[in-house]
DNA sequence: CAAACGAAATTAAACGTTTTTATTTTGACA
DNA sequence: TGTCAAAATAAAAACGTTTAATTTCGTTTG
């Protein structure tokens, strides 16, 4: 037997195709006692909707696409992002309409630029979310520019207004540094993502206003940018520890990246607590696990990853960007004093 | 402008579509110069196929189903899962071809069954990738009955022969506890996944066998079945640790729980390497950045998810499974001596 | 009571392909 | 030159849906 169609409900029925349509898509058209008929006998029959008819006839994809920017195949360096949260978050939150994640694993900015021209320009999607965004960044302005629905994790500088959730970076260093501060810290360190990414910059900027606040002076020998892998972690507590000044307390901006300082720590023969300190800002919350456990701003990935696609929803719907901007603060976990125990 | 459609390609030069969209997809029915007339203008004007259209005549869904189960926004423990680059492979692995990924994320064992089964019945995609096999999966059995094609990240028993890729599980834990045993170790413990998932059963088995073989007696007490977490790992150490014969060494399913083992190190005062050691088994490379760090088989998990994406592809060609099955064997990497220095 | 109206249904066209069937063209051969 | 088969192209139908245009029919209205 074939598959049930529209067709089918009209013979079961005897009323028309179209009258058939119009009743399972809540037309004001059809009669409540027509539409009662025809879903009845849809039930009857096991009727589901076949999309690639819509899709013809509508022009929508009922795909949101997944822009994921993995690093390739050579570098197995873990990263400490949790993707497959993210993806699933946006997944869930698509569970009860019709539309889909489809995912575009891109290796590098170019390719997602790209593959995000590609979508657009040839409806490949109805709805876009992208990551890791640069303060000035070309792909935004590719959407904007075609009016093509998109969210954004990670925010940026553009005028024209859209949606987009993150991390209250600014905020999430503000209160880190001052916190240090507080506790004796004169020298901080900025264990920062690549220079080119929007957080990146906010980070900065935020770092340095704080330091200003607290008193104390920028040395750019202090801040590292960089992919955030435990080797960069690592390679920083190395470097740094060797300065004539070196610092007392590590921000790093994942938790990868911590335990690579913490495997500097090693290397260096440094003890947690009474050479220097580390924390950390994340999602992954693994840093309980360290030998000993770090201080960290947590922000539980199904969090912003639901945001995305409820707002990607919404925005599709034709909703304002404007009411789609959320910045979440990511909540302080202490896990050790941080002060540094001289002795 | 409109999207150019076959239709402009064929009034642009003269023939009708059927013979365009013969040419397009190298029909011998059509003569090479008229081909190349066709493909000349199709440049000319920007054709793009439009897949709903393909999809609606030919019923195919150039999708392909990727099946991730990741654990409810409630627990936020880390399980060391890359699943970003198992999805990120096989997305690359399809990126030659008119296929996509398309995701669903899925709480647990039982959403997996229902949206595969709708998978299967309502054809929403071509193929199907899964992981997390069980040993007698009904998941496989129901993509099986239906003559489905799909792919397996891990094996089963079922009789009927299914395309699989799967890290060589049973001859990496009897090499793994041959050199513990070669190193003087009596008590080894193994920290296995969920005990239902196939390949805890075959490490179990390999597990017992390899012991057998060393002369060394099978404790269950030393066996631990649960999910991979850093918590997992770091329980398990805690309570095995109290043992009146304590295990001198920890096989570990992966990193995470490596991890929590580690943890557990600290909580207890043990010293790795002269109290016990830990090896583990995974993907992610993180635990060279342990302190100190560990003795791993690694696999890239680039490696798995690139053929998971080359086997379903063949496998939606009408490729026989038999001829897409392979263990892949993951290297060993020492990173300590792993001989227990008492004093 | 006929005309006009409005609600509710139907008809028909369209979305872009592929594919089956029909038709035309070509070239070989008698 | 005419015939015929083979080759090349064209015509038409179909996939499942939505929607604009049209028809039907009962009700209101002047």
């Amino acid at each position: 037997m074939q598959r049930p169609t529209i067709k089918t409900i009209a013979q079961e029925t005897g009323l028309s195709i179209a009258t058939v349509s119009k009743a399972l898509n809540d037309s004001p058209q059809v009669r409540p006692e027509t539409r009662a008929i025809v879903v009845a006998a849809a039930e009857r029959v096991g009727y589901q909707l076949n999309m690639h008819g819509v899709q013809l006839r509508t022009g929508k994809t009922y795909q949101v696409a997944a822009i994921m920017t993995a690093p390739g195949p050579k570098q197995n360096e873990w990263e400490g992002v949790e993707y497959a949260q993210l993806l699933s978050g946006i997944s869930w939150a698509l569970e009860e309409s019709p539309y889909r994640v489809s995912l575009y694993a891109v290796r590098n900015f170019e390719e997602s630029l790209a593959t995000i021209r590609q979508i657009v320009s040839l409806k490949k999607a109805d709805g876009i979310i992208v990551s890791g965004t640069r303060a000035d960044d070309p792909r935004v302005r590719i959407m904007q520019e075609a009016d093509f629905p998109f969210v954004t994790y990670g925010t940026t500088i553009h005028n024209a207004p859209h949606a987009y959730v993150d991390a209250d970076n600014e905020q999430m260093i503000r209160l880190s540094v001052a916190r240090l501060a507080e506790r004796g810290h004169r020298r901080i360190a900025l264990i920062n993502p690549m220079a080119e990414l929007s957080y990146a910059i906010t980070r900065l900027d935020a770092y340095r206003r704080a330091l200003e606040t607290a008193g104390l002076a920028f040395d750019p020998a202090l801040v590292a940018h960089g992919r955030l892998t435990p080797a960069f972690g690592r390679e920083n507590v190395l470097l740094m520890s060797d300065l004539p000044d070196p610092p007392t307390a590590y921000i790093c901006a994942n938790e990868a990246s911590a335990l690579g300082a913490f495997s500097g720590f090693h290397a260096r023969g440094l003890v947690h607590g009474r050479d220097a300190v580390i924390n950390a800002t994340d999602d992954l919350n693994v840093s309980q696990y360290f030998a000993p456990p770090i201080t960290t701003y947590f922000l539980p990935i199904h969090e912003p990853s639901e945001l995305l696609g409820s707002y990607i929803l919404r925005c599709m719907e034709g909703e304002a960007p404007e009411a789609l901007q959320t910045l979440i603060m990511p909540k302080l976990i202490e896990r050790s004093d941080d002060r540094l125990s001289k002795g």
